[in-house]
DNA sequence: AACAATAATAAGAATTATTACTGTTATTAT
DNA sequence: ATAATAACAGTAATAATTCTTATTATTGTT
């Protein structure tokens, strides 16, 4: 329904965060994209990862030390975080958490997705 | 180590949180006591919110909408959040996620607790 | 190639949740 | 009661994100 124009920036936002598995911050990507990019925006960064989630192509992962984390892996997994250091590290661990079976047993609200954010100290933190 | 004080905004803080089951803000906290407290101030919602939080005797939601969300019931519980009204329910649902067996199952660090947060819309919401 | 229509952008201002600072007040120990 | 100091109100500061506006880039059309 949109009428949307192809932007190099834009493939350039998504590229970088396809290209990690750290789950950055918006920040992050403007730090990765500004030497090759010299007149990017950090605005425009925050614009296109909005267009991105609202388009279903990149999902957020919450927000850490008051900074929204991304993602380009759309497929449901669960994610762990660092309270320590930040790092978010993903879960292949399989979690026998059935969102169909909670929608059916939940009877406040329709359930669309649901996030499973585990909390610890990275290998890293620990030492 | 801990050389606290007594005081009866304190009390009261915590006392609003625990009378409630909506999840607040720091800031509907804050409208709640005002009329209680007339010289009651927002940095002090803020400050004793996060001194709870480090004793362990209240657990963030996690943020909606740009706004931190609490919770007085630090039992482990599901969490359910309308992503039209910012509405934050509690799920009863027996998720079967087992933090002690993610928590075997995952090499990357140790986990402390883990949150699940479903996301969709309301009954309210859906009309 | 030049043009028109308009989506996308840069730059920076504005917004907003949260935190830090400072002088004053309340609480506790002596 | 006095002294020591935690807690506070009020306010300024911070920082992430969004909004505004003038300019530029993209796409389709002559
Ligand atoms: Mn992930
Ligand atoms: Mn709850
Ligand atoms: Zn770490
Ligand atoms: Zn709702």
């Amino acid at each position: 329904m949109k009428n949307r124009k192809h932007s190099r920036k834009r493939e350039a936002i998504l590229g970088a965060l396809r290209s990690t598995k750290t789950h950055p911050s918006a920040e992050w990507i403007y730090a990765q994209l500004k030497p090759l990019y010299p007149d990017l925006s950090l605005g425009t960064v925050y614009r296109n990862l909005s267009l991105f989630r609202e388009e279903g192509r990149i999902i957020s992962v919450g927000t850490v030390n008051g900074q929204e984390r991304f993602d380009a892996d759309t497929s449901p997994h669960a994610h762990f975080v660092c309270d320590r250091c930040g790092a978010v590290i993903d879960m292949d661990v399989e979690f026998a958490f059935d969102p169909c079976k909670a929608a059916s047993a939940f009877s406040e609200g329709s359930i669309d997705y649901c996030e499973v954010v585990c909390h610890g100290r990275c290998h890293k933190c620990i030492e």
